[in-house]
DNA sequence: AGGGAAACTGACTGATCGGTCAGTCCATCC
DNA sequence: GGATGGACTGACCGATCAGTCAGTTTCCCT
């Protein structure tokens, strides 16, 4: 492993647990085991540092998201929502660090002033709702989900739900685990065909 | 105003929006138009202005949330629950700054080493989720609402729908206050009665 | 072996941080 | 008028910050 790449995974757990503005590139550079300038010898500044693991984090995220499409075999839209539901809770317990970051503001703040970290954030953002969105339309035209949403609002809705266990899990607030069997089933309750009408 | 109510009305607003580390109390001072020095005669550190704006944040939601059990007329649990979303989002959009607060990290961050945040805290979630809770458990009692959960689990469900939905608010990324109405209709999905039992 | 480039180092800089404190201001008392 | 005390001030402090740079080490090619 490259010192460069050290300083990449260092700094990503680092940011993630710590913050941005709570981490000082002094303790990046101890906790690494290199000298205080390697750092800025291999990357212009923090924001740029920054920038690299989001676009790391990015690029992971896509691979994942490739193999997760290549190795499911999907019968029917309601089960390929199940499966992105647990794909996306699995990455999170996988990837905890880089969603902490997700979790945090700094990112969303940075993207404001720097493109690069914008569309790297919009990757991210566009691949899952995606794969709900993706599996919310399969279910619609194959029978399986139904809804008066479009499919894309509706997978905005769910991956509220889903996104929203994994912030439980961050916290430790509640037993978020035991959670997943409850998401499915509200989730299935929500989609289930031969609703009644309109409502009041 | 007093000058201790000006500088705690600034520092929520500057604190929610640019984060805890980010807001300087210098920064503080000048946009409050008081000295430097006049911020540590009215707070002990800048942890201790934290506890208080948080300490005032859950005092409001506390007299609000009041304020609508005492006004709201429920016939019965669903117009419960409904309810309970609209205030929730209805809450989120006037207190959208300390809302802001409560989304970023350095509450909980804050509240591990400091107990009196951690009450704060807690307080103000399990008023909320209280809310959703009761009114789940009114819908059950009287056949309006229907899940296999518990009250407690679904409103953690609940909650994490309509809490995501600020957090899109707040990010504009999604127009959310369209998704409202998808929201209640989902929500309504999720616990109607006589849903087809099991599932596969 | 030698020479040049790339990798790496750590002392240093100016700015800014949270926090201190001696002192000023002013309303209220006797 | 003089004493008292709470509200307020801003120069000042040591620590720490991101970033710089002249110099050293390591590596590879000839």
């Amino acid at each position: 492993m490259t010192k460069k790449a050290e300083i990449l995974a260092t700094a990503t757990h680092l940011l993630a647990v710590q913050g941005y503005s709570q981490t000082s590139m002094n303790t990046l550079a101890r906790m690494t085991g290199v000298a205080h300038g390697t750092i800025f010898y291999h990357f212009k500044n923090k924001e740029e540092l920054f920038r690299d693991i989001l676009k790391a984090f990015k690029a992971e995220i896509l691979r994942e998201y490739q193999e997760y499409c290549g190795e499911s075999t999907v019968r029917n839209g309601i089960q390929q929502l199940e499966n992105a539901v647990t794909f996306y809770l699995r990455l999170s317990a996988r990837m905890a660090d880089r969603f902490l970051l997700l979790h945090r503001h700094d990112a969303y703040e940075l993207s404001r002033v720097n493109p690069d970290c914008r569309r790297h954030l919009e990757a991210i953002y566009d691949c899952f709702i995606g794969m709900f969105e993706q599996a919310i339309a399969a279910g619609q035209a194959d029978g399986t989900l139904a809804s008066q949403l479009t499919a894309h609002r509706a997978a905005l809705l769910v991956f509220t739900m889903v996104d929203g266990l994994v912030r439980f899990n961050t916290y430790n607030l509640y037993d978020a685990h035991s959670l997943h069997g409850d998401l499915i089933a509200s989730i299935r309750r929500m989609f289930q065909p031969s609703a009644p009408p309109g409502g009041g």
